[in-house]
DNA sequence: ACTCCGATTGACGTTGACGTCAACGTCACA
DNA sequence: TGTGACGTTGACGTCAACGTCAATCGGAGT
């Protein structure tokens, strides 16, 4: 169950064709909270290659998870070519030497990128906690929610993708 | 010494006039790896207000603070103008009571983008070593550089924000 | 006096990531 | 037999974040 209480609204649905789930462009719009147009552009940025039932896109459930890589990178301010790289390189299966070798020098270099964002972050949130700090005692506010109350994890929705 | 051996190249520098150190446009897009246009883009848009020294730019410490938050803040995908308003807040030394309370609502918004970011880096950062593991063992490398041998610290010089 | 270099100010071009609009098909249902 | 609701395909518009180019200016050296 991807979504919500989905009413019987299903209309291109072969009566059980071959029990593997698949998506409407829409469907798929409305989890992410992105529109139709994004997914279709990722589609001509080569992201994602939806199947056709006649002229409408059919997104199986490999064509969703490109979909959330996609949006994850996005979150980390990757560019779609760099994210198509990535995911192409992901679930690529490379089996020939100097390529796996490449493929590791990439991995290397994302994870250096990545590590120097946790760095960002690191330092940023302690700001943020100074600030917060120093609102909090010019208010009177003893402590607020404050560093986090254990096991946040960062719970669901989100508008888009914050400010 | 900001950057490293500089000649006696400081065509614009009172003798001494009143202690404290400026930069140049060019200094700073030196130090910051990009151009003197996109400092002059990130004046425009307001994140920073050099002096003048006749025409030209004259950049305090803060400036270069600002411009360093700058970087900063793009690194982690925030658009100038979020960064704007965030760093305008930041120093703003806001003391009005409502403006304070909605000081920390826009610290804890920015707060959770943060985490959740945190949490993307972390699964990304575990698919790579999977992806890592999976090339090191179809290579027959018992073990590379791996995780991290301890304090990677994030060195120091970059291209362009990698890629 | 002349030149050269660095900085500045417009103005226009460019790229990425979509939004918007028009025109059309199509399927279920009243 | 409509009549929406949803989907598709272009084509064009837009906004952010600069790049690029031309013209100009001002100080430093020769």
């Amino acid at each position: 169950m991807p979504t919500a209480t989905r009413p019987p609204r299903r209309p291109a649905a072969p009566p059980a064709d071959e029990a593997l789930p698949t998506f409407t462009i829409t469907e798929l719009a409305q989890e992410f909270d992105i529109t139709p147009r994004a997914i279709r552009f990722y589609e001509d940025m080569g992201l994602i290659e939806p199947a056709r039932a006649g002229r409408n896109r059919v997104y199986t459930h490999r064509d969703r998870t490109r979909l959330k890589l996609t949006l994850r990178g996005k979150r980390l301010g990757l560019s779609l070519l760099e994210i198509k790289q990535l995911v192409d390189l992901y679930d690529a299966g490379t089996d020939a030497r100097p390529q796996l070798e490449a493929f590791l020098d990439v991995l290397a270099a994302h994870r250096r990128q990545l590590e120097q964002q946790l760095d960002d972050i690191r330092v940023t949130l302690a700001e943020i906690e100074q600030h917060e700090a120093r609102c909090r005692s010019l208010l009177g506010t003893p402590a607020a929610p404050g560093p986090a109350p254990r096991t946040p994890r960062a719970a669901a929705s989100r508008r888009k993708a914050a400010a």
